[in-house]
DNA sequence: CAACAACTATTGACGTCAACAATTATTGCT
DNA sequence: AGCAATAATTGTTGACGTCAATAGTTGTTG
């Protein structure tokens, strides 16, 4: 057993560069049906490539994805305690600390304190903050084209539908 | 711009605990279909579920996600020097060292000299590191299964293809 | 063939960030 | 009133990515 080994595990490099692009992957290569012959190790490379470039198109904004995560929920339940946030969406209760600085910063959320609960600090989305939503929209959706590339609209829906499936019951 | 945004972005949580899991997830519910109506951020969260599935089973044996990957490629190639391993992996350089190093202590790989290329070292599998893949085998079988849970082998088979093509051009 | 540019593996420094433990303030229970 | 449980927050720790620098080696070119 490593000392230091099996602590994080999936992170994915930063955007601000190119980080060491493998070359171009040929699926007919033998290595290559090697290495992506489990489904679940090709998810995990698909997840990284899926979040380096929705990060990427984030970048100009000053967000990351997992901003972009709290928002997408804030904007669907419009008002979430951080608890809720934290158990919801997988983070750290001192990662959501963090986060809704960031977004309060950027005037694109709110704590407000909760009417119940004094220790309760309810974060609600601002108008610039859905304004900046829909605004990224777009882009997200422009992201998703590049990366669902080669598939037409009939096998997108497929998986996406695959992918739902799975994320019903698979996602903690 | 916040000035410490943007830059790493896909980590998932360490895996020797639960990480505040997330309450089990309906897709009836509208935050979630806010939530994964797009496919990309979709495919983001599964790949860190996968992730996560994957470092837990990896976790007795003391490696990460990394080292597997490092060990399947070389099961397939039966032998690289380390700039390949980088270029094809996406790690940097330096992070190769590391990797190399940590599986050189467990006995799983070997560092050769090159014919060829005196400066180049050829890392190889050993006997013990190909049985050990064997061994986990099983175990990242149990894993993508647990992941695919509620999908049966058709559709588990249509998966496996349309993120194959997906990655066959989309993977960096 | 000698000088030089390019390349491989490696090390070290730096900054960032996620996970965890501990702390403070508040609530609910009994 | 006392005490366990909870919400948010702070601080610490460890891992990681990036970059620069180095040593040894190769190939090229003048």
């Amino acid at each position: 057993m490593l000392e230091s080994a099996a602590r994080t595990e999936h992170r994915e490099p930063a955007i601000t560069r190119q980080n060491a692009t493998p070359k171009p992957i040929d699926a007919d290569e033998p290595w290559m049906r090697g290495l992506h012959a489990d489904t679940g190790y090709l998810l995990y490379r698909l997840g990284l490539r899926s979040g380096q470039l929705f990060n990427a198109c984030l970048q100009e904004s000053g967000l990351r994805l997992r901003h972009y995560a709290v928002l997408r929920y804030l904007a669907t339940t419009d008002g979430a305690p951080q608890r809720e946030l934290s158990t919801r969406l997988g983070y750290d209760p001192s990662a959501i600390v963090g986060l809704v600085d960031d977004l309060e910063k950027l005037g694109f959320a709110e704590r407000r304190p909760s009417p119940d609960d004094r220790r309760s600090r309810i974060v609600v989305l601002t108008e610039r903050g859905s304004g900046f939503l829909r605004d990224t929209d777009e882009a997200g959706l422009r992201v998703t084209g590049e990366l669902l590339g080669p598939l037409d609209p009939a096998e997108r829906e497929t998986l996406h539908a695959l992918l739902l499936r799975i994320a019903e019951d698979g996602l903690n």
